[in-house]
DNA sequence: CTGTGTGCAAACTCTTTGCATAAGT
DNA sequence: ACTTATGCAAAGAGTTTGCACACAG
């Protein structure tokens, strides 16, 4: 009875004990959906993707997953710290697989985000917090437009 | 033929002759809901409005104009430069009054948004864009959370 | 008068939810 | 077997749009 869950019908990335072993550990039962949604997402490097665009990767992929599902998967790796939620333009939500601390670039118009080199920017004098608040996070958002 | 039209047959705030003004310099005919929400807007310093927030405090002060009214106001003023729109939260769109450089504390939960004292935070080396793009604006929101 | 603005309701986009079926342990 | 996850379709929130009527110039 060894892990002959690991062997999965699809094939994506290597490194999959190492994906089975982190929705394992989030908590998460390491469904095939799962697996893949996590494939996608961490197995090459820091991406943004909303859940539309995950969706997409998954299906053309060949794992046929609902975007119901990709919503819910998605919230549920946040909440275990898997990901983080970039709230940037108004309509969607973008999700971060990069959760330590960093900033980004926005390109106007097309939708696109990118890291800024870590280090790149810093805040000086963080303001205090108002009375019984803490800072929860930093986001800095640099917009970007065309240079014409 | 003095400007008749500078007596509204609602009260807001004084100084409707600037509301006036500004509006009409925005290229836009001032009407009396867009007074009205200019009035609401613009008297009372800096404020953080969604679009539903801003017609219901229309509504209440006895102006009867429609959201999508409201919604087309606010883009008007928006691309006319009175306005600047904040992406802070997945789901709403916030407008703020005040078009300067300046950052944005945020409550979690609540949906409250506030500024920072200008001065307060001071970003050091901002990166350089990618070849071709130029910097459009910086935004950065400390979001906060009740410390208990 | 002429053209722009407004209001209403319908359409649209993104996201969430309820419930029957499928899959994991 | 027992429990949790998935898929579908419907519902929800926020926002936009089309068109007839109203108002400003």
């Amino acid at each position: 009875m060894g892990n002959r869950r690991l062997r999965l019908d699809f094939d994506l990335e290597t490194g999959l004990e190492h994906i089975d072993r982190r929705v394992r550990e989030a908590g998460l039962r390491p469904t095939r959906q799962r697996l893949a949604l996590a494939s996608l997402l961490f197995a090459k490097g820091d991406r943004h993707l909303s859940a539309e665009e995950l969706h997409e990767e998954a299906v053309t992929a060949g794992v046929p997953v609902s975007l119901a599902t990709v919503y819910n998967t998605l919230h549920q790796f946040t909440e275990a710290g898997l990901l983080r939620i970039l709230a940037i333009e108004g309509a969607k939500t973008y999700f971060d697989t990069n959760t330590s601390d960093h900033h980004h670039f926005f390109i106007e118009g097309e939708s696109r985000v990118f890291d800024i080199d870590p280090g790149a920017v810093r805040v000086e004098n963080l303001p205090e917090p108002p009375e019984g608040m803490e800072i929860a996070n930093v986001d800095i958002v640099i917009r970007l437009r065309p240079k014409n």
